[in-house]
RNA sequence: GGAGGCGUCGCCUAGUUGGUCUAUGGCGCUCGCUUGGAAAGCGGGUUGGGUGCAAGCCCUCGCGGGUUCGAAUCCCGCCGCCUCCGCCA
């Protein structure tokens, strides 16, 4: 949600960020001819009701025929009040429809441009040649088969398309990387959450997940509860409604949780192994601080993010996402491609938000700052995408065998385990290694 | 799931025969006086939101409807919490 006042005050603003954004610059007129309506049947309306009151007030102090001669009055500006009322809400809904429809404000120098329009801002690492290595690198899923650790057949079987088994040495892989996460979570400062992945309608909305994005969210009709695609949702709508003093700014949770995602529209692609599935599950990082700060945290979210992903030795690059392709709810983004040897091009493995006051607003979250209340800001950082992130790794430290490297960082979570190999091969290897 | 009770401005609380409730008191917080400094004491302030330069005005007693000239107070629905029972990781 936008500040109101900004229609007000400065709607070239609103124009510029709708025009980036590929969005309507009608909106903007049509959205301020609202507002100017909205005004004026609240200014009717507060006028009517203080003549109510005062006549009201008279009533309970008379007695006998003064108070019939006033009652007399009463019954006909009690309807006037009514119809204002009427108009009012009428006139509110209108404007908060018209207001919902907005993105938020791109922030300047943000590159401008769509979904095709790539901004790397810079590459970290150098992909391994496996020409010179003399083999050809298999994709994820043929090598999570090999290790009898990604069966998709049967998660289809049980659960549908997109839907698989993590197993054996894999299904470890990602409880190592759940560990590693939350022990680097720790580090940079972030309070652990396990938070809900039902959700309601209201937070749901407050996240800006139920506009353009409805048709990717799983819903509970039966129960009115939502299923979240990302921690992002239950962890912004922990403080809604909230006052939070600005002392206690910033304040930087890590979600774990299943993430669910119907991926309506993209029949066909990416169809091959756990790269867009329906459920995943993902360490999400989450900060509130105030909008002062919200560059600068958003930096440090990148920062953490570009820290977990160089420290599992995983080649990046970070992009700095086009205005057309943000959507509701960022006015800034930054994604993190990780290299991935079988498609030979660099893939999205993370993605970081700042949402300034924008999801604030919606979800009523605000902070105190001495006598002054006003929106904070939310952000919001993806610290490890565990199906993405055991694609990477997978890929970029297989061995010419099918056997696969564990990061040296992972070794501590897996038991020393320092590589991952397939049931064909000399039983021996595996024991020994686990030993 | 069944039965009953409750939901007031950070916390606790008054209010329940509908009308000056523009919501009481305490705690906490805060400003001032006092003090060498502090405590105590005394005095003021303290729910949010909208609008306005301001004074002010309007909205807000879990949420949404209704009755009424008028609702924190009466009625209906919903949500949440508590107690007991049933079921169950």
């Amino acid at each position: 949600m936008l500040d109101a006042k900004l229609l007000r005050t400065d709607p070239d603003r609103i124009r510029r960020s709708q025009l980036v954004r590929g969005d309507s610059l009608e909106l903007v007129d049509e959205a301020i001819a609202a507002d100017e309506t909205r005004r004026a049947t609240i200014a009717t309306f507060e006028s009517l009701r203080a003549a109510q009151k005062q006549l009201g007030t008279q009533i309970a102090q008379t007695k006998g025929d003064e108070k019939v001669t006033l009652l007399a009055r009463t019954k006909e500006l009690s309807l006037e009040v009514k119809a204002a009322q009427t108009k009012v809400d009428a006139a509110e809904a209108e404007f908060t429809a018209l207001m919902e429809r907005f993105g938020n404000i791109v922030i300047d120098g943000v590159p401008t441009g769509g979904e095709d329009d790539l901004y790397v801002v810079e590459t970290n690492g150098v992909p391994r040649d496996f020409v010179a290595e003399g083999f050809r690198p298999r994709d994820h899923l043929e090598i999570g088969e090999l290790l009898d650790g990604i069966d998709m057949e049967r998660g289809a079987k049980v659960s549908g398309s997109r839907f698989y088994f993590l197993k054996g040495q894999v299904a470890r892989l990602e409880f190592a990387l759940i560990q590693y996460a939350l022990d680097k979570a720790l580090s940079y400062g972030f309070t652990p959450m396990i938070p809900p992945t039902l959700v309601k309608p209201s937070a749901m909305d407050g996240t800006g997940f139920l506009g353009q994005a409805a048709a990717d969210v799983y819903y509970l009709p039966a129960d009115e509860l939502y299923l979240v695609g990302t921690a992002e949702v239950p962890l912004a709508a922990y403080h809604s409604d909230e006052i939070i003093e600005a002392d206690q700014l910033p304040i930087r949770y890590a979600g774990f949780s299943p993430a669910f995602r119907r991926e309506a529209g993209s029949y066909g692609k990416d169809t091959r192994g756990i790269f867009r599935v329906h459920w995943f599950d993902k360490f999400e990082m989450f900060v509130y601080c105030t909008p002062e700060a919200a560059s600068s945290e958003h930096e440090k979210l990148l920062g953490f993010e570009k820290d977990f992903i160089a420290s599992l030795g995983i080649p990046f690059q970070v992009l700095d996402v086009a205005s057309g392709d943000l959507g509701l709810s960022a006015a800034r983004k930054y994604d993190c491609y990780g290299w991935v040897p079988s498609q030979a091009r660099y893939r999205e493995i993370t993605s970081t938000s700042n949402c300034t006051e924008f999801q604030a607003r919606r979800l009523g979250i605000r902070m105190r700052e001495n006598t002054q209340v006003r929106p904070l800001a939310t952000l919001n950082g993806t610290l490890c995408a565990m199906a993405r992130m055991i694609i990477v790794i997978l890929e970029n430290n297989q061995q010419a065998d099918g056997s696969v490297l564990v990061p040296l960082a992972l070794q501590p979570y897996m038991g020393g385990l320092t590589v991952m190999t397939p049931a064909s091969l000399s039983s021996a290897t595996a024991v020994a290694s686990t030993a």
